[in-house]
RNA sequence: CGGGGCGUAGCGCAGUCUGGUAGCGCACCUCGUUCGGGACGAGGGGGUCGGAGGUUCGAAUCCUCUCGCCCCGACCA
C-alpha cells in the first residue's frame, strides 16, 4: 500500500480512504506508533498543529479567555456525578489502576475531556457572582478508547483544547457558546479557508451532559461531513453535580451555568479532505508550514553557476522572510529537480519558486502554483513585494473553490424517496420531526445522520418530515449526510 | 466481539502448494556522470523468515500451539 516505490498515490476518485490513508504518511504527517490506535504525529504535521494553536489561540485570548492545565487523571468516581456524562464516556475510558507498584484505592481515568475535574475546581473558585464569569481554556491531550480509528480523524489518543466557562445566567453562558462556535468557523474560514455551516445537535448527537450542542461541519472532497468543532451549553447539569454554587446580587445561592468548546487535531483532517487533490496536499497558506520552497538548479559541470544559483536562493529567501513569508530554500543534494516539485506539492506548498542559471541570466525565477498547477515568470526583484499578496489570493482562491464544490453538492428533498437518493451525492436539507427514533431508522437505511440544525438555510415552515409525515421538529430543515 | 486477510531487509513484496546455498523492487552507503517535472552506471551494507514446540539428514516451506498487525461491521471530537 504505502512506500515511495509507488509513484503516485491512489486517486481520490478510485477510492477516496486510500488516498486519504497513503496521504498521510507520504506527506510526513504521521507515523505509526506501536500502540495500536495512536499515531506519531511527525514535525511537518505538528508544524501544522502549531500554527492552528497560535491563531485560534490569539482569537481564544482576544474574546477573554485565559489558559491553564489541569491534570490527566480523573478519579473515576468524577464521572458518575453526571449520568449522561457517565454513560457517554465509560465505554471509551482508559483507566489507571495499578501504580507505584501496587492497586490503586480508587482507579484514575486518563481524561477523555475535562469537565468533571474542572467543575470540582470551579465549585471552589466560584463563591460570589463577582467571581464570574470564569473563562478558561486548556491546550491537552486527552483519550478515548476508540475501536476504530484513523490518523487525525480517530485516534485514541489526541490533542485539542477545551474550553470551560462558567457564568451567573443562562443567557450569558448560551452567549459564550455561540461567540466560541463563531470563532471556530472564522477561523476555518479565514485561516484555514474552509467554509463551514454552523448548526445545532440533535438530541442524539449531543454531547454526554450538554444541553445544547452546536457544530461546525465541513464538508469532504468525498462529500461526506465532518463535524470539526463543537461548543456546548451545559446549563445547571455540571454546576449541580459539582456544586458550582454562587451568591448573587441578592445574596441568594445560584448555580452556574457552565459551556465547554473543543477544537482538535482532527481538524487537521479536515484540511486534508477538504483541500487536497490527486497530486497531495493543498496547505491554506496561513497554516502552511512552509508558504514557499525555492528549488535551487545546478548546472551539470558548472560549480560557479551552481554557486551563484545557490546565492541568489538564499538572498531571495531572506528577502521574503523579512516581508513575513515563511521559505524554506530545499538545497539536498542527490534529487532532482523534479523529484523535489514532486515531493512539495505532496506536502501541499501553496508556493514553489524554481531557480536556474537561466533564471539568474535573466533577472527572473519561475513561480509555480499548487492550486492551479501553473507557473509564470516572475522578476526576482519582485518576488518579495508580489509574494505576500499572491498568498492571500491563493487562500481566496482555496476557500472559494471549496465554497462552490460544496454548495454544487448540497441539496434538498422534499420526500424520503428523494433524501434517499440525494444523499448518494452530497448533502440534503430536509423537514425533519425531530424524533430519535426516525432518526436512528434513517440511519440504518440511508447511513446518512442528522448532522445540525443549521442556523441558517431553508425554513421549514409549512412542511412536514419527509419520513414520519408528522409536523416538524425544528424552524428550519435540518442537513442530512454521511460524516466520518 | 463477529467476518476476511497478512506476518520473510527500513518500506512494498516473491519464494511456502511440491522441504535442499533466502531473493526482487524501492530506500540506504561510496565513487563518478548528472540536475528546468519522480536521473544513470559501477560497487557495497543490511535477515535469529512474528514466537515456541514437533517431524526430518535437512524447515521460510510440513504439523501443533501461540503472539501480533491490517481491513470490513457494532461506538465516536
Amino acid at each position: 500500500m504505502r512506500g515511495m516505490s509507488k509513484k503516485g498515490l491512489t486517486p481520490q476518485g478510485e477510492d477516496f480512504s486510500a488516498w486519504y490513508n497513503e496521504l498521510v504518511y507520504e506527506a510526513d504527517l504521521v507515523d505509526l506508533s506501536p500502540v495500536r490506535g495512536s499515531f506519531v504525529i511527525r514535525p511537518y504535521g505538528y508544524a501544522l498543529w502549531e500554527n492552528i494553536q497560535r491563531d485560534l489561540d490569539a482569537m481564544f485570548k482576544a474574546t477573554g479567555h485565559e489558559n491553564l492545565y489541569f491534570p490527566l487523571l480523573i478519579p473515576m468516581s468524577f464521572f458518575e456525578r453526571e449520568a449522561d456524562h457517565v454513560e457517554g464516556f465509560s465505554p471509551e475510558l482508559a483507566v489507571v489502576t495499578h501504580a507505584g507498584g501496587k492497586e490503586l484505592e480508587e482507579p484514575l481515568a486518563i481524561r477523555p475531556t475535562s469537565e468533571t475535574i474542572i467543575g470540582e475546581l470551579y465549585s471552589k473558585w466560584v463563591q460570589s457572582y463577582r467571581d464570574l464569569p470564569l473563562l478558561y481554556n486548556q491546550w491537552a491531550n486527552v483519550m478515548r478508547w476508540e475501536l476504530r480509528t484513523r490518523p487525525f480523524l480517530r485516534t485514541t489518543e489526541f490533542l485539542w483544547q477545551e474550553g470551560h466557562t462558567a457564568h451567573a445566567t443562562a443567557e450569558e453562558a448560551l452567549e459564550e457558546t455561540r461567540r466560541m462556535l463563531d470563532v471556530y468557523a472564522t477561523f476555518a474560514r479565514d485561516y484555514a479557508a474552509i467554509p463551514v455551516v454552523e448548526g445545532e445537535k440533535t438530541e442524539g448527537e449531543r454531547f454526554a451532559g450538554a444541553k445544547q450542542t452546536l457544530t461546525i461541519e465541513a464538508m469532504m472532497r468525498d462529500r461526506k461531513a465532518l463535524q470539526s468543532g463543537t461548543s456546548h451549553y451545559m446549563g445547571e447539569n455540571f454546576s449541580r453535580a459539582f456544586d458550582i454554587t454562587f451568591n448573587d446580587v441578592n445574596n441568594e445561592q445560584a448555580y452556574a451555568h457552565t459551556t465547554s468548546w473543543g477544537f482538535s487535531t482532527r481538524f487537521i483532517g479536515a484540511i486534508i479532505m477538504t483541500h487536497g487533490d490527486d497530486a497531495g496536499l493543498i496547505l491554506p497558506p496561513k497554516l502552511a508550514p512552509h508558504q514557499v520552497v525555492i528549488v535551487p538548479i545546478s548546472r551539470r559541470n558548472d560549480d560557479e553557476a551552481t554557486a551563484r544559483v545557490t546565492a541568489e536562493a538564499q538572498r531571495l529567501a531572506t528577502s521574503l522572510a523579512e516581508v513575513g513569508v515563511r521559505v524554506k530554500v530545499d538545497e539536498r543534494e542527490g534529487m532532482s529537480p523534479g523529484w523535489k516539485f514532486n515531493e512539495w506539492e505532496r506536502k501541499g506548498v501553496p508556493l514553489r519558486i524554481e531557480l536556474g542559471p537561466k533564471d539568474l541570466e535573466a533577472g527572473t525565477v519561475l513561480l509555480a502554483d499548487r492550486l492551479s498547477g501553473e507557473k509564470d515568470t516572475v522578476a526576482i526583484d519582485q518576488v518579495a513585494s508580489r509574494v505576500p499578496g499572491l498568498l492571500e489570493a491563493f487562500h481566496e482562491r482555496l476557500f472559494e473553490r471549496a465554497r462552490v464544490f460544496r454548495d454544487e453538492h448540497i441539496f434538498e428533498a422534499e420526500t424520503y424517496e428523494e433524501l434517499k437518493e440525494k444523499v448518494e451525492h452530497g448533502w440534503v436539507y430536509a423537514t425533519h420531526c425531530g424524533d430519535p427514533e426516525s432518526e436512528a431508522r434513517i440511519q440504518e437505511e440511508t447511513k446518512a445522520t442528522v448532522r445540525c440544525i443549521p442556523l441558517e438555510g431553508p425554513s421549514a415552515e409549512g412542511t412536514v418530515c419527509v419520513h414520519t409525515g408528522k409536523p416538524s421538529g425544528y424552524a428550519r430543515k435540518v442537513i442530512f449526510a454521511k460524516a466520518y
